[in-house]
DNA sequence: TACAAACGTCTCTTGTAAGAGACGATCGCT
DNA sequence: AGCGATCGTCTCTTACAAGAGACGTTTGTA
């Protein structure tokens, strides 16, 4: 159970000291590469993972005849294979509002030259899934796949709309209350802001996570009622009330297109 | 059996109907959810992969909570997830060649009107990585991820060609050498064909997989004399010689245009 | 050249997870 | 309603993998 959790949370963190499932350690692996972003050592990634140098050489090996893991070009680093990026695609395939998400999201950056990202709740966490990084001259950008706590994002307020307040309290740690420069938000004015979010329609936030963006986020439904992920535009704070609005705009017919329901 | 002997062979060591380590159970698991390309209940899956139920529950219940697969609409069925769909990205952007093989392969088959393929070696077999369809009325495609035996195929005579004779022997089983009509080859004709390949630069096939393509493919290098992928048309065989040269010739412009070195 | 650190492989022990199977709850068919 | 099939969960046993650690090799740096 501890274990999980804090798999859950970040890889980086200590176990408990005892033995470790084994695919608790892939999972755990996959994790840190996501993390790292690049091919690494074996070395190195024992030490990442917390895990034995024997065991992670034996399940490397194994993930690596599976496919799952490759060998880079020089012979002593991995990082992920081809296998995953196959079963990356079949998911893509399989998910018709990822697939059309993701041209809808490429659209709209290209059409407001803005940074614009697709999020989903991914185990009761907020995900960005995909994400177009827009024109500015200094871009305002988020990796795929990143960790947001709910209550930083314009997204998790929508993302949790129409859930009962103890769901939305289990999924929400005391840690996630804590902006990123240190201010404390009230459990009680994040499950304020989901009513309003539910009922406007929309979401958006200022300097939440930094200083200088701005969050407008809408709702993306998978069926009337059911809000399956959000679309969302990352924009300067100094973004005009005029330009904020005109882009809600843009932003809320994309939503729509993809919508079923709603 | 059929199906446990079947998977076995694409994940490693036949069962001998002993425990099975959770690890390959989770490898089953997924190269028979490839295999589906689809959403399937848990005691279907259990079946599937020749694993007793209450393993599969428990196996397909850590992946749920570890993203890797979800759970589908109704509740009782599962596919993949959207960390595996993360990953592959990931393999995707720290992959170069993979990245802009797959534009150039889009771009060749609406040029063309053919099927164009991109095609690699994953642990020792052949396999499609990317492939955009074409338009002709009648397509001819294969699924992506497909695995099929290296001796069937052009680009396999590609991918082969610069290893030494005793490394090909043992990357080619007796079966492969049997074509799907029952036809067989030689390994020496194969090995043969694999020099011829090498030297020309290309490889054209005609009916060797079925009756009605023709399949022409040129080496795609990563370094100089290291072929790492190779890209492929699929035409009808009774593609005209002027044609076949014709396309021949876009090819080898598109793939030496992504290759380094060569 | 010598030394330290990291690499990759092996062996052996023991904690633990894979699996058999039972259980009640549902489902679907007649 | 009655029946069989499937579902999802649970318990218990033991076969086996996770891990500690030793070993020889390679790397790098003083």
């Amino acid at each position: 159970m501890q274990d999980g959790s804090a798999l859950a949370v970040s890889v980086g963190q200590k176990t408990g000291g005892s033995r470790e499932k084994g695919l608790n350690r892939v999972l755990e692996i996959l994790e840190f590469l996501h993390t790292t972003q690049r091919a690494i050592g074996i070395g190195d990634l024992a030490k990442g993972v917390n895990a034995p140098r024997s065991t992670t050489y034996t399940v490397v090996r194994s993930l690596v005849e599976a496919g799952l893991l490759e060998m880079a070009g020089d012979g002593n680093r991995v990082y992920f294979g081809k296998k995953l990026y196959l079963y990356g695609m079949d998911y893509v395939r399989g998910n018709d509002l990822l697939r059309r998400g993701r041209q809808e999201v490429d659209h709209l950056s290209r059409e407001t030259g803005e940074t614009s990202e697709l999020c989903m709740l991914q185990s009761g966490r907020y995900t960005i899934v995909h994400s177009s990084p827009g024109t500015r001259p200094f871009r305002i950008s988020s990796a795929t796949g990143l960790q947001i706590p709910l209550p930083w994002t314009a997204s998790g307020r929508l993302l949790l709309a129409g859930l009962e307040r103890a769901d939305i309290e289990a999924m929400v740690s005391e840690d996630d209350l804590t902006l990123p420069d240190g201010r404390r938000l009230l459990l009680d004015d994040f499950i304020t802001d989901i009513a309003t979010a539910r009922a406007t329609g929309y979401c958006v936030t200022s300097g939440l996570v930094d200083a200088y963006t701005k969050c407008l986020a809408v709702p993306v439904f998978s069926a009337p009622g059911k809000i399956e992920a959000t679309m969302c535009l990352v924009v300067p704070i100094d973004t005009s009330e005029e330009r904020t609005g005109n882009l809600l705009g843009l932003l809320r017919d994309r939503a729509a297109r993809l919508s079923i329901g709603g």
